[in-house]
DNA sequence: GCCGTTTTCGGCCCGACTGTTTTCAGTCG
């Protein structure tokens, strides 16, 4: 959570420097700091400025601004920028169509500092009279600010999955000729995206006037002949580019992202003499085409192995592809089992047969019912006596059923103090134990974290559920500190669970990778609370492979027996 | 403010669309 505040005061900074009209490569490297801080695995107010500045883009000064805000909580430099400008110019910053110029201007001319003074500004037409502005100026203020009011701007990455396919669709209807590819974010299958990227590739002068009059297109953002962005109701934007097929390569290379990864390639382009863009690698020297139709060719040019768009985030893909060693990613495929589900005994909608029946038809050889315990009183949480008496019914049905294997499991609540919400004689009795964080969110950090390093010294819990308890858009994780987690669940044989549901996905890609990188094992679970819960399992597998997971890191990915046998519980027996 | 296979200075990714500009600046991705 330091880290995220570290990384907005630098945010803040690149936005005030930028209203100035500083040096923008100054500007670039407080925004490129800002990014590589928010998504460090480790706690960087804890790190010694020297090891602050063997990360990348951070350099002595930046060093020196981090030690000072572990110090003192703040950066002097920050707080004199903002004595410089009302704190609340930042809000016109961030308004779609305005930039730091618009910005310096408003102030600087108009002494227009918030929304409200902007919108007033351009109703009585004062905004006019600037230089620079117009009637359309007025107006696309005015929606701007409009549409701020209404919406969220993020979304959750399945829903704009959705989203994408439905107007894929609709374009490869009207333009059978035309290629069309989901690139940018939700390629790369980030957990939350800003908006819909859409490449279409080929010749075909309908593909632009199709995509601006798709049924569901609120308002056109702006409209070319090789570029168009929409707004969709339901407040996503859309946006499409068009390319010559012998491009299409570059041109999805350079659309998917991200922008840190492409930075990194036209560098390394650059380096090896030549010039890359959506069109094409180009020699620098000759100025011809030596790669643009397949993707891959653009790596392989450069000296690389073709690296998934999953892994395209900067964090040292690249120089995984130049030595050979991009890990085999896992695919949805090698899941074999589901660790995580829910009946009518607590918060479920189906009973246990329908769930199992369920797990088998959706290709899976085993499934773990995970009822939840009696702290969760609200979804009728199981009490001893009923946790032992669900695990024989779970077994009796299991033993009947062909081509699904039952587990007899829970998810046990961690209660505030770091105990268990059932007793170990109880928890023994099972097959495998998920333990879970449902109360007291607001603990601090200190008193969060020692509660699930205690969760983990119990010898029955075999795997943690959603870790850090986020919900995406909605809440933030509860203040644990996951290395110190991680460490704990290395030393102890516990696994660490990504959580399938859509506005979970926890760990995250980044979390899950530092598991990895500890040798932790991973189990990639649905939660399932209905029989459709098991398609969620896809997206708890993008985020594996975000985290460079393999197969081999996830323990469901065995069959049953080999599962079980990886469970701390069993591994500890034997070891003990 | 960062960084170095030619560099401790002089670079730092590149192109499309819009609006107000009569030749281009601002914004966005």
């Amino acid at each position: 959570m330091e880290n995220l505040a570290i990384a907005r005061v630098f945010e803040e900074i690149a936005d005030l420097l930028e209203i100035k009209g500083e040096n923008p490569f100054k500007i670039r490297a407080y925004r490129n700091a800002s990014e590589t801080i928010a998504h460090a695995t480790e706690q960087l107010s804890r790190c010694t400025e020297a090891q602050l500045r063997a990360i990348s883009g951070i350099g002595k000064e930046l060093a020196a601004k981090i030690r000072e805000f572990a110090e003192t909580g703040e950066i002097r430099y920050h707080r004199d920028l903002l004595e410089q400008f009302p704190p609340t110019i930042l809000d016109l910053l961030h308004l779609q169509g305005v930039g730091p110029k618009t910005v310096a201007l408003l102030y600087g001319q108009a002494g227009i500092s918030t929304l409200d003074e902007l919108e007033a500004a351009c109703r009585d037409g004062r905004l006019r009279e600037l230089k620079g502005m117009g009637k359309k100026k007025e107006e696309l203020i005015l929606k701007a600010l409009a549409e701020r009011k209404q919406r969220t701007g993020r979304h959750l990455m399945p829903d704009a999955a959705e989203a994408a396919g439905l107007l894929l669709e609709y374009l490869h209807a009207q333009c059978p000729e035309v290629n069309f590819s989901v690139v940018g974010s939700l390629r790369r299958g980030v957990d939350t995206t800003g908006d819909i990227d859409i490449l279409a590739t080929g010749v075909d002068p309908r593909v632009m006037p199709a995509f601006t009059s798709y049924k569901l297109v609120d308002r056109i953002l702006g409209q070319g002949d090789t570029k168009s962005s929409v707004l969709l109701w339901g407040g996503f934007q859309a946006d499409l580019r068009l390319v010559p097929e012998q491009s299409r390569g570059a041109a999805l290379q350079y659309f998917t992202g991200s922008k840190a990864h492409n930075i990194l390639l036209r560098d390394r382009a650059n380096l090896r003499g030549f010039k890359l863009n959506e069109y094409g690698l180009f020699r620098l020297d000759t100025g011809v085409a030596t790669a643009g139709q397949r993707e891959e060719d653009i790596y392989e040019q450069l000296g690389l192995a073709s690296i998934p768009p999953e892994l395209r985030e900067g964090r040292g893909e690249i120089e995984a592809a130049e030595r050979g060693e991009l890990p085999g990613l896992i695919s949805l495929d090698d899941i074999r089992g589901d660790i995580h589900a829910h009946t009518t005994a607590t918060d479920g909608r189906e009973d246990i047969e329908t769930m199992a029946l369920a797990a088998r038809d959706a290709g899976l050889s085993y499934l773990a019912i995970t009822d939840h315990s009696k702290a969760l009183a609200m979804a009728n949480g199981l009490d001893e006596h009923r946790a032992i008496e669900h695990a024989r019914r779970v077994r009796e049905i299991g033993s009947r059923l062909d081509g699904i294997t039952l587990l007899a499991g829970i998810e046990c609540d961690i209660k505030p103090d770091g105990t268990m919400d059932l007793a170990d004689d109880c928890l023994a009795e099972l097959d495998v134990v998920v333990a879970s964080i449902h109360s007291a969110f607001n603990q601090e950090a200190a008193q969060m974290t020692d509660r699930v390093l205690r969760a983990v010294a119990n010898p029955y819990v075999d795997i943690m559920g959603h870790p850090t308890g986020r919900l995406l858009l909605k809440r933030e994780p509860y203040k644990v500190d996951v290395p110190a987690l991680v460490d704990a669940a290395a030393a102890a044989g516990v696994a660490l669970e990504i959580n399938c549901q859509v506005d979970r996905l926890d760990l995250c890609d980044t979390h899950a990778k530092l598991a990895r990188d500890k040798g932790v094992k991973i189990v990639i679970s649905t939660d399932s609370h209905a029989k459709g819960g098991f398609r969620l399992m896809k997206w708890g597998v993008t985020v594996a492979r975000r985290a460079w997971l393999s197969a081999e890191d996830v323990l469901n990915t065995r069959t049953v027996e080999g599962f079980k046998a990886g469970l701390r519980r069993n591994v500890k027996r034997s070891s003990d």
